[in-house]
DNA sequence: ACTGGCTGGTTGCATAAGCAACTACTTCTA
DNA sequence: TAGAAGTAGTTGCTTATGCAACCAGCCAGT
């Protein structure tokens, strides 16, 4: 019944299930509740936090692929919970902003999110959730380091 | 440049991050080393390790949807670095087990993915490691068991 | 032994996600 | 200031992956 084998200590192979299962539950929860993907919830958290900016600007700080970002925000935008705005400083890109029903949104989804945050790593010490912190950090640093790629999207380095 | 939003601080978004980076990295080297993806590999990790299965057995150990355990079986018998033997106790299956040369391609494959293991996690110590588990673990369990359900294969409870 | 329900395996369909190519606009350089 | 080169955004194609449906063989209860 459990996986008793070599396999089930392997490190990469742990953090791939508990990370499956973390973002499966998650992404469960906002499409029930909101009907959103786990892109658009991204992009609303950013622009709910931090305000106007560009598409790019978006991709660089969820590190998401621009397609993916650009198609989140075209969902967003459809359903009125994002609009665009003329870019003065650059007629390629316009700026994006959260409605006022994006507004409201993103104020019922982040407690939310710090919520099931708070559950599912509950029992641990503060301490212990900031060397969970650094672990992961160092885990994806040296990954990526080991290639000098960005590997976190499905590109194996097979260009 | 660098995200320093709230995001970037949710644990969540950083487990799959690294997850990402992570497991990207250890596909990439097994795509070019031998052109085996994540579940081509996983199914030989175990078929290696504990013998000749069949694919529920395969399914249960490696926790995949029997789907792609499914489809890596029929690659790896493809590429005859897996073969088929009838099953007495079931005529429903068949007895999976490794060809020489997939025993010999194990024989390789193991060392180097315990070699990524260490060189991804290198620099923290035996109990920082168990305690790494230890987070995984639970927070995978917590996530199971706020709904139930198996969320490891993106059915976001939408059935 | 027969029938109904169950289970292992397989196939087909739908969706998600990434890359390449393209357009429109900007920026650099001579 | 004209042309070259680079960049933001968009669209289409390809691949990966999961689920539902299906087939064949197993196993109760009768």
């Amino acid at each position: 019944m459990q996986p008793a084998s070599l396999l089930s200590r392997f490190l990469p192979y742990q953090l791939s299930l508990a990370s499956n299962a973390v973002s499966g539950r998650i992404a469960m929860e906002y499409r029930q509740r909101w009907g959103l993907s786990i892109p658009e919830w991204r992009v609303m958290a950013v622009l709910g936090d931090a305000g106007a900016m560009t598409q790019r600007d978006l991709t660089k700080r969820t590190l998401m692929d621009k397609v993916a970002v650009n198609r989140a925000c075209k969902v967003l935008e459809e359903r009125e919970l994002a609009q665009r705005a003329p870019n003065e400083q650059d007629g390629r890109s316009h700026l994006l902003e959260l409605t006022e029903n994006g507004k409201a949104m993103h104020a019922e989804i982040m407690p939310l999110a710090l919520e099931m945050e708070a559950k599912l790593f509950e029992g641990f010490s503060h301490d212990e959730l900031e060397l969970f912190r650094a672990l992961l950090e160092r885990a994806r640093s040296m990954a990526e380091e080991m290639s000098g790629e960005d590997l976190s999207k499905g590109n194996y380095g097979l260009k």
